[in-house]
DNA sequence: TTGTAGGCGTTATCAA
DNA sequence: TTGATAACGCCTACAA
């Protein structure tokens, strides 16, 4: 857009790293800082040209530089050239605060993640970014912690913010909320599980079948007794229903279900699986509800000195990279969180302007990464 | 927008299964709940409140209410009191719209990360969104991706952006971006280096300091052919520098010095690890330049089975905590990312109230975990 | 295709 | 301590 030629000049500029050498530590001895006035606010350049004075160089009304520039079919060719190359030279930049509170319209679209630490759920609002920011919209984000007063506070802060959008990294249970969102009047996605009722827009998967999968993963390999380790709540619950499910259709023996609330580290997952064996010392297979209770359950297997998959197979849920790397390899099962963003970014997008997408809501595909673990 | 074809790139992923997408209705995670409105946007609510109806049912004046909500200290106890009661009530909020263009101050402060996926970084993000948060700002979260040209790209966006403030998870080495930055006319802040001339504020570290504690916690140790692997660029190039002076200084022998650039997973620092090896068997202790590359060098070292630290030492840098947990645990070289996102936050913060900060550069400290691998 | 008039909702300024 | 007035910068509505 108003990237100008500047932002595209030689990208690896490895001879202007001149990153000034550091100084020893102690923050007592600092230079001084140039270029900051006294009252803590910099100022170099002057105020930012507005719409009045680019209209003025061109020789027209403002409306016609905020047509050429919101509306360009709408302006003569030749004008619409100058406007836009005087636009360029002078670097003019739309107010956003006027033009939303004349047109109503934000470029901002607030991302609520449930924990910024996550791969999967980063991965997923770095794609709908992609989507959103050639278009001129800007991701604001949210950590909501998996905490449901969190997540209330931050939907009553949307009130405030007025973004033009919102998507989270998961479904809303509370209906105080869901009203809340729905008051809002602005498109709302859902994602990362498949309830029959989003509030407006989905682009999710079914949670109760990863569980279901991974139940006949285990049958496929030959294992008979298995075990579930993960949360009792959201979207843990989902998985161990379908787990259940899949077990029972497939005749597999759930020998233990270990419920682990609050997982911060695989540290959790290691104690759930020394626990897990404590009582069980017979499973075969173990489910775990994510992958970092499933890395930690990789790791203290392989502590405890049991060979995987043979002493005991580890399988998890999310596709998460390092596990990869870990060995034998975390199976696990998961989706495309950057295309699920993506998809997300493009449906809310459509919605911005206006149109309907043909279909609110959307599955991703579940797919098993096959490691060693399995 | 179904760009399925395109976006399909589970690249690590050995043996991609397709499993059955959710089925719309038949599968469905949740329970049934009333609909969304048919064109999409959901109105359940009212247009919300503005201040001339909270000043109506208050019987004062608009500017009253905005003293009562901005300077309550200007106000009559029992009219802010009663105003502050209807603003409860009535669910009202400021348009931030215009609030930003009549006073000119926006709540919205822009973060730049070099990468979101980089545990470390997050961190220091919300330690920064902990700090501004409560008072009222809100956190507008972008990446550069490690590139020039991402980064230049988005200093010109601010421009549009208008933001109260902006931090960086990185220093700014391109002049013209440092130039233009400093024409924003608001609070910047720096991190993660310890340059001599910051832009305006920084929160940092001396990363050549980082590379003389490797080299000292190895004479220390007692290795004495000692290795590098990391980037020739960036803060991977000042590790180095201070790597050798350390070296140097503690009568270290420096093998070998690998150079790894672009690192985007652990299988780099595998690959560096095996490449230093095979023609530096000798060396006793590797620094490298970051945790993702340690990690898979230790991994490496692992997988062949050399014993650490005793046939070979790896001391990384990040403080990853994953790392923590991976046999025998990697030592490694850090800072407390959180608590230097706060700092920098509590300085924003001060700045934007038009205070100034006593001392506009601050100091972390680099602390060493000792873990097994070292 | 272009321009005029006016207001979006709030707050700075000045006056009472 | 409170209020009247105007303006922030842009864009919708309408007119030419």
């Amino acid at each position: 857009m108003s990237d100008t030629g500047a932002a595209k000049r030689p990208p690896t500029i490895d001879d202007v790293l001149r990153l000034r050498a550091a100084e020893p530590l102690p923050s007592s001895d600092g230079e001084p800082v140039e270029g900051v006035s006294r009252d803590g606010v910099s100022r170099d350049g002057a105020a930012p040209p507005r719409i009045v004075e680019i209209a003025r160089l061109a020789g027209v009304s403002p409306i016609t530089v905020s047509r050429a520039l919101r509306h360009p079919e709408k302006v003569a060719e030749a004008k619409r050239r100058k406007i836009l190359e005087i636009v360029e030279r002078t670097g003019y930049a739309t107010n956003p605060h006027a033009r939303a509170l004349r047109s109503g319209q934000s470029t901002i679209v607030a991302a609520f993640v449930s924990n910024l630490q996550s791969q999967q759920f980063c991965l997923a609002v770095q794609g709908c970014g992609e989507v959103l920011e050639p278009q001129g919209y800007q991701l604001m984000i949210g950590q909501t912690s998996y905490s449901y007063a969190k997540e209330t506070t931050m939907i009553q802060s949307l009130r405030e913010m007025r973004p033009a959008a919102v998507m989270f990294t998961g479904v809303i249970e509370i209906e105080e909320n869901r009203r809340a969102l729905r008051a809002l009047g602005i498109p709302i996605m859902e994602t990362w599980a498949y309830p029959r009722d989003p509030i407006d827009m989905l682009v999710g998967f079914s949670n109760i079948d990863s569980g279901r999968l991974a139940a006949e993963h285990f049958a496929e390999r030959g294992y008979r007794r298995v075990g579930f380790i993960g949360r009792r709540s959201g979207r843990g619950a989902l998985r161990l229903t379908g787990f259940r499910e899949g077990a029972r259709a497939a005749g597999l023996d759930i020998v233990a279900e270990l419920s682990v609330e609050g997982v911060s580290s695989m540290v959790d997952g290691r104690r759930a699986l020394g626990d897990l064996l404590s009582r069980n010392a017979d499973v075969e297979a173990v489910f775990c509800a994510n992958d970092l209770l499933a890395t930690g359950a990789l790791l203290e297997a392989r502590r405890l000195g049991m060979r995987l998959p043979d002493d005991i197979a580890i399988l998890g849920f999310g596709h998460n990279d390092v596990a990869e790397e870990l060995p034998p390899g975390l199976t696990t099962i998961g989706i495309d969180s950057r295309d699920l963003g993506r998809q997300a970014g493009a449906m809310i997008l459509q919605r911005m302007r206006g149109e309907m997408p043909a279909e609110p809501t959307r599955a991703v595909e579940l797919t098993l990464a096959r490691r060693g673990s399995s």
